[in-house]
DNA sequence: ACCTGAACACCGTTCAAGT
DNA sequence: ACCTGAACACCGTTCAAGT
């Protein structure tokens, strides 16, 4: 959440330019021609600056990126009409997310298998579709719902390694930044508040052991499940 | 797919390395250090050369990673056991691919959001615990479902995202390595043996456009309507 | 055919100094 | 308090030359 910037001290020498530019040039640069050609060099030259004054700032580029997914998600995340019926409010909500999500890709921007991760997988694949087809679906719905699979499959993976690099990263003594944004979730949590949002609030405590649980199958039972009802 | 060393012509100076060894050096390394610390340069020094050796031996550091991947792939995966249910024999074939990219996180070693894309995403996620709870899950499960979907979110979004990115870079004309890439699974598909892989076979020449469509909203409902049944 | 050394065109970040 | 210039310790890759 973007702090309001804090209360300014009005001693000192007056800043040339803001956080808030600073973030906004650099969502300029990354929209333009992408998350690869975001350098501080650049960001500093295009603010009109030097490289070392945007790490009064920002602490490094790290957090930069952080901000920019801030920024990015208060921008594009709305509030859709909530149908009354619940399981359509997971999906709108979901869906919702992952439209705002889709609009900034550069988030994601990396190398990640498409959905051939290498010849080697075909088999499996090949058991996947078969599976399904013989479970009843069409072909096509069969490719469909391999894809589904592997999908959630990638997401828990990619999640799961993210999770794991920061709280590697956060045992790292030397590693403050990293430090911080372990406990930022932490923070988050503490300060829910119960009217707003209920659930969580309720839950907060629960909510790291809860996601440190390996519920891989568990979903994957559920997806595939679902993908087996005729609807 | 690895091919076996093409039949190498006897004339002119002998390889003091060969491709094998570059890739096997390259994985200790991101066994031992992660991925990070794969450079050209220190790869180069581990195998006793210098940086340019190794360019005679791989097109650059992305081909470098791709034959890392496939290399990890051929040596972890492992065809299991299939149980007769083919809802079973799903479960498996998925967990078992689920198992090798786990055992080499490094693949998506990324910027990608844990469960907490933002702040601002935290109204989201009430709604999906909430309509998960109000269909008769408990907060626990719950928040296991919720994660369910944001995996398969994630993973729906990392992979569009980098498919995306490939075509767009082979769209480059001056990227050649790109191209290359976009067109191997469609090498791969026209080699497809219809005894050993039968639905893929069939299916062949409607992968591309199945797999272009927008199938998120399908899978996703599926995911919530597995997530629902009691079990 | 295979390998080398030097160089190019970059990075993020630290340090010491300036206003 | 805020900004600068120079430098450090790197990158991947190209080029021209050597054996």
């Amino acid at each position: 959440m973007p702090q309001p910037s804090a209360p300014r001290k009005t001693r000192g020498r007056p800043p040339r330019f803001s956080r808030e530019e600073v973030v906004a040039t650099a969502r300029r640069i990354v929209d333009e021609d992408g998350v690869d050609r975001l350098t501080m060099r650049r960001l500093a030259t295009e603010v009109g600056s030097t490289p070392m004054a945007l790490y009064h700032h920002v602490r490094n580029k790290e957090e930069l990126l952080l901000l920019l997914l801030d920024d990015h998600a208060a921008r594009t995340l709305r509030r859709p009409e909530l149908p009354a019926h619940p399981r359509e409010r997971i999906i709108v909500a979901a869906a919702a997310i992952h439209e705002a999500l889709a609009a900034c890709p550069w988030i994601v921007e990396v190398l990640t298998a498409d959905d051939l991760m290498s010849a080697s997988a075909l088999w499996f694949v090949e058991q996947i579709v078969d599976g399904l087809v013989e479970c009843g679906l069409t072909p096509e719905r069969a490719v469909h719902g391999y894809r589904a699979v592997w999908y959630y499959t990638a997401g828990e993976i990619v999640v799961r390694a993210t999770a794991a690099r920061r709280r590697a990263d956060a045992d790292d003594a030397d590693a403050d930044a990293y430090a911080d944004r372990a406990t930022y979730r932490e923070r988050v949590f503490a300060d829910l508040d119960p009217d707003e949002l209920p659930r969580l609030a309720r839950i907060a405590d629960d909510w790291a052991p809860l996601t440190a649980e390996d519920t891989y199958l568990d979903g994957l039972r559920a997806l595939v499940d679902g993908l087996l009802v005729s609807r």
